[in-house]
DNA sequence: AGCATTACTGGACATCATGTCCAATATCAT
DNA sequence: ATGATATTGGACATGATGTCCAGTAATGCT
């Protein structure tokens, strides 16, 4: 066997279990899924699951950051000049939660706010990495800003994704950018 | 029994029970604690629990009504005009996080963050309210001002209950506004 | 095409938390 | 003091977790 192939069992198993995860959790939230209903509805063996992953949360983590590397991949080529006169990470953040809707709604939608750390810490970097072009020398304000604004670009994805949208990820980009930018350019450019 | 009055040892167990919830969601986050221990903690018999409450769930969500009831009590009589300069809500939202550090922490401090759906959606009110004075005709638009807000002051609240602060409220406060107030009011004030 | 390797399966098992119930005991209000 | 009410510990059924194993199926390599 060659190092990095996988055995096409293996693939199958892992895909049909990251599957089913994604659709019970858009039903029922990330916290009622239980590891049974899991196998149940991917039709793998209960003990199957636990040779490929220790829990439910190894699964999810394995789905994210799985991911993650995807969306780093295709975002190695764009990475335009920072903070012009907007967010350079959230445009493409919501053109991709549109496209690949079905796991952002598992991921991130329903009633309850679970967003997985693994996805919170890595836009809070994106976030800090462009508000520190933003001539931030203040440690502190940098730290609110990020905050800031990566809270309420959670929360407006969060409502985007749910209300069956009318509007295009463009448009929830703009306006999220309206809401976003002036403040923090305000506080971080500010003197004092 | 005089009707309104409470026999001592029911206020005592759930007394105790409430704080052992605290102190056990601030060791471990919430999902972690188990009724089993918060009795424990409690030094309150298991079926004693259950006199009281149904399940985890109703006795955190006891414990934040009991809260929001005291907040909406005390908020009454300062219901100051809004929206001249800033936000009403942020102000005495920090500064009662301050002063009821313990239960704040508790509900929403922690590596998860699992602010509870009463307290987020109680917040939303108050700013959807806010925004509502200032001249919003479009209901997206407020919405996703709403959710943008609420979303900010969460995770800034959050950052500031757990980095033992050296800043008092009403700096965090004015940073909070200096970063929210002016977007929103572009935002809703706009013609287009 | 055959064969060794590897993965999947289903069932048994121990463990742990949940929620219900009851009879005995302690505490309360009056 | 005494009747009412709360608390207690223990028993019980249930459901989910995570481990383990021996039998069976699919795969990849030559």
């Amino acid at each position: 066997m060659a190092a990095g192939s996988i055995d096409r069992r293996v693939a199958r198993t892992r895909r049909l279990l990251r599957d089913a995860l994604f659709e019970l959790t858009t039903e029922n939230g990330y916290a009622a899924v239980t590891v049974e209903d899991i196998c149940g509805r991917a039709d793998v063996g209960r003990s199957t699951f636990y040779t490929h992953y220790p829990d439910k949360d190894a699964l999810r983590k394995a789905a994210i950051d799985e991911h993650l590397d995807a969306v780093r991949a295709e975002s190695d080529a764009g990475d335009s000049k920072p903070g012009a006169s907007g967010f350079v990470f959230s445009g493409p953040a919501f053109a991709h939660a549109d496209a690949t809707r079905t796991m952002h709604r598992a991921m991130m939608g329903g009633k309850t706010h679970e967003i997985p750390e693994e996805i919170r810490g890595w836009t809070a970097k994106q976030v800090r990495r462009e508000l520190t072009g933003m001539a931030g020398k203040d440690a502190i304000r940098l730290e609110v800003a990020t905050r800031f604004v990566t809270g309420a670009f959670f929360e407006v994805m969060h409502w985007w994704l749910d209300a069956d949208a009318e509007l295009p990820p463009a448009e929830i980009d703009r306006l999220f950018q309206t809401l976003a930018f002036e403040g923090a350019r305000r506080m971080l450019a500010a003197p004092e």
